[in-house]
DNA sequence: TTAACAGTTGGAGTGTACTTTAAGTCAAGA
DNA sequence: TCTTGACTTAAAGTACACTCCAACTGTTAA
């Protein structure tokens, strides 16, 4: 049982973004206090911890709305909740790959100034 | 030497959004011809298709404008560039540490879903 | 009891990266 | 010559994901 600054601090999310998250339905509604205050029990905590994951790996939020959606659901909407889970890891597979090329030709051009282009330069250099 | 449409078709980026990297000088200025068309050559074309590795892997488009304004103030801005790279690099690290949790997160989830949750959904059914 | 403070809401504002629009130019074929 | 279609520009518009703001309420400490 946590108040959302406690929550904010906790996973570093600001509290304007842990009440847009619940407003838009990325995380389940957080249960409160009887004057209307935000009470984050193991549950919505773990919830904001995945949807933190989640963003931060840059999955669609409109994605996960639709999972929590479903969850909230029932049971009986596991195979749908599935799907999306299996859509969005083949959207983060594609995208690790291109990051993972563009990482690679990074490397080489860096690797490439290293060997190449910086020492050719401080030979034009030393030569004044 | 291409028109914009071509280059279009080859890169798979859209015309506006070729002239929009022109003019906030992601890539550097294109050639024209005498009436005042754009003419890609092969500097340019490998110009578009570096900016649409970095881009399409999230690089930021700031940094790279930065990149391609050192570029034509001449080699001795090399070390300055070959910063700039260093520090997207590490950016890009970063991104991908964080996706691959995701991603493991997720397989992790699919498994439960495929070993736990949707065999017991499969019981409950058979049952009625 | 009054001040301070942490919380609440709906709605407006922001930054990034395009994308569309409006108005126009130019070259080539009917 | 006229029209078609690809091109040009500056500027406004859009989508996404927050982020901030104004006005308000409830709890605690002096």
């Amino acid at each position: 049982m946590a108040t959302i600054s406690e929550v904010s601090k906790k996973y570093n999310i600001s509290q304007d973004t842990l009440r847009y998250y619940e407003k838009i339905g990325l995380i389940p509604p957080v249960p409160r206090t009887k004057s209307g205050i935000r009470d984050y029990d193991e549950t919505s905590c773990g919830w904001v911890e995945l949807m933190k994951c989640m963003r931060s790996a840059g999955v669609q939020i409109e994605a996960l709305i639709e999972y929590v959606k479903l969850f909230q659901e029932g049971e009986h909407t596991a195979l749908a909740r599935k799907e999306i889970l299996v859509e969005q890891r083949n959207i983060l597979t594609d995208k690790i790959k291109k990051m993972q090329e563009s990482l690679d030709r990074l490397n080489y051009k860096i690797n490439r100034y290293d060997t190449v282009i910086i020492p050719k330069l401080n030979t034009i250099k030393s030569r004044n």
